[in-house]
DNA sequence: GTTAGCACTCACTTCATTAGAGTGCTAATT
DNA sequence: AATTAGCACTCTAATGAAGTGAGTGCTAAC
């Protein structure tokens, strides 16, 4: 059962129409404005038969027509074509992209930042989920008699230093033996991994070594694992949701407000989310997020771990332009995070 | 010009009414509710006196009265009694904070959390403020050939380390005649004080140390210091101003919410709050809150750095409710921060 | 297959009316 | 001199009627 020409065309009006007015779309204007040649009675037996098919509905009978979720979905998937910025876009991105290239974490909240400016949506930015990084080595280095430091390196380069305070006297071997003996243990293995069933109880038969890592080093580890897991999730733009009609009344305001109050169920959410850019439209979404369309997109560290940015609005959006700026986006982040950029993911 | 015991009694219906049921109280009312024993009358010819004096205010002719900021203010200086929790309340409090207490920033939030549930009114939290915190000791450890971690110790106990990738080669020697040096010069001194106008640019006569120190020691010295200025802000119940009648209007709505995004500057603004639990109303806050009443409270950490929590609201608000929580939550923080209770500001 | 024409629907605006809450003033009462 | 009853007056909020206009759906003609 496809769509005519003309019925994509029509389509097509109507969306773009109702995108940038917010108001229902009468064969009229539609007639008036895009130039179809035929007259607003033809549009109108056309639109009906769209409306039958799922793509257009009605608030009410006297008023013109919106698009539904399907003709968005149609839309993003056949219609829109990539828009490319314009110059001063991709200037004013590569400028603030770039200026704080050295501050790893500085740059992924200015993405977040930058994204909701030019998008006029609620916007988030998240660093990489190191869940899936591999440990490299563990080193406990001493400091004084009841300070002890312990690094955790992984593979990417990412690496992690807390402070262990000691209440029994230690000697440098033990120290030793206990970071040998971690490393063996862990190497290789991802982060989940380990927290999930390979945290060892015992270090060997040395009873000073065995003392020292139950007591101190053993928890102070799993501590440190759980907290290298958790993303940096920074969301900007909230308010910019106020002066979309969509938002007008406080209980979807409240309703929106809450979904980006919630960061760690929120964050959860889109980790989930696959690779690219992906666009997820009304009912497609979650139970809370159904009247809202959600684009995510993925950038990459040294072209491995990844993180994800996005935009969160109403159904009606501009899907063309916000998916090609995020686009760009993300290849720009990707590019200024090559190996060796410094990067500093603390 | 003194009130009358009538009109404080009456005042303080006007108050409770109001801040109760949101709308302007009349003077009949009054009279049946509040067992003043005068007519209706009565209390018109009071009230127009309390207006002429500034303490309520008229929407229009024919509404009840509203107090007005200047009436709060009396009502929270020499009105309001302290109202001593329940049991229940008291025991939520006590259990919640407890339950993470070796977790400090667990619980600093959990705090804000606790607060926004119990008030029902926004409310956020802050970490000491350590600009004030004076340095220990610098050490520079060994990790390898092109690794070493810098650990900054400060009076307070607060430690912070970080790992330096250097790109020379460097002796065992150089990195304690570095930290030698480092501490010596920083040892009793503001982490404020050291980044405005003590960081050092020499570190002697040493070639090698000099090179070390000036390509990598020293900037990310001044980063991690920097680093360790910003305290960390929790804000929560953002939503539930949602439910409060003098936020219904989206605009009323939004600059609220616009007021908790800018994180930095409202944390700037906390911190320049005095001590112990303070209260402004209304047009005594700056012009961004002058709708709003703020109440902060202060407590402390091994009796000595000062953190914040506060309670954001409508300046209708129940002030002896809000100020009695306040302060015992406050009370309960300093006891369970109290010395040797497990510390890990990281 | 397309279009003109027309009756019909429905939300939105405007205007007038009404009800009710509450005041402010005056004159009577204590 | 303070209090109160009484009453006219004010203003908002709610209700409803009438008109407006955008837009549809259907039918018959092209």
């Amino acid at each position: 059962m496809d769509l005519s020409e003309r019925q994509l065309q029509i389509l097509q009006a109507v969306i773009n129409d109702y995108v940038q007015n917010a108001e229902p779309v009468g064969s009229r204007s539609i007639s008036k404005k895009y130039g179809l040649g035929v007259s607003p009675a033809t549009i109108r037996n056309e639109m009906a038969d769209l409306e039958e098919m799922g793509y257009l509905t009605h608030p009410h009978t006297s008023a013109g027509r919106i698009p539904s979720d399907k003709a968005y979905r149609l839309y993003v998937n056949n219609l829109m074509e990539k828009r490319s910025l314009s110059p001063q876009e991709q200037e004013s991105i590569t400028a603030r992209l770039q200026a704080d290239r050295d501050e790893f974490n500085a740059t992924i909240r200015h993405a977040a930042e930058l994204l909701s400016e030019i998008t006029h949506l609620a916007s988030f930015a998240m660093t990489p989920a190191i869940n899936q990084d591999t440990l490299n080595f563990v080193k406990l280095l001493p400091v004084d008699e009841r300070t002890v430091i312990m690094m955790i390196v992984a593979e990417s380069g990412n690496i992690n230093n807390t402070t262990l305070r000691v209440n029994v006297p230690y000697t440098a071997e033990t120290l030793e033996l206990i970071s040998k003996t971690m490393t063996v243990h862990y190497k290789g293995r991802t982060i989940d991994e380990v927290l999930k069933d390979a945290i060892i109880e015992d270090i060997g038969t040395d009873i000073e070594a065995m003392n020292l890592f139950r007591g101190n080093v053993r928890p102070s580890f799993v501590r440190t694992l759980e907290d290298m897991l958790n993303v940096n999730l920074y969301m900007e733009g909230l308010t910019n949701i106020f002066s979309i009609p969509e938002y007008s009344s406080i209980d979807k305001a409240r309703d929106f407000i809450e979904l980006f109050t919630k960061k760690e169920e929120f964050a959860r959410k889109m980790l989930s989310r696959g690779d690219g850019v992906i666009v997820t439209i009304g009912e497609e979404n979650s139970d809370t997020m159904k009247d809202c369309s959600l684009i995510t997109a993925t950038y990459h560290v040294d072209g491995k771990l990844v993180g994800k940015i996005g935009v969160i609005g109403p159904t009606r959006m501009k899907y063309d332009e916000v998916t090609s700026i995020m686009e760009y986006l993300t290849n720009n982040l990707s590019e200024s995070f090559r190996l060796g950029d410094g990067k500093d993911n603390k």
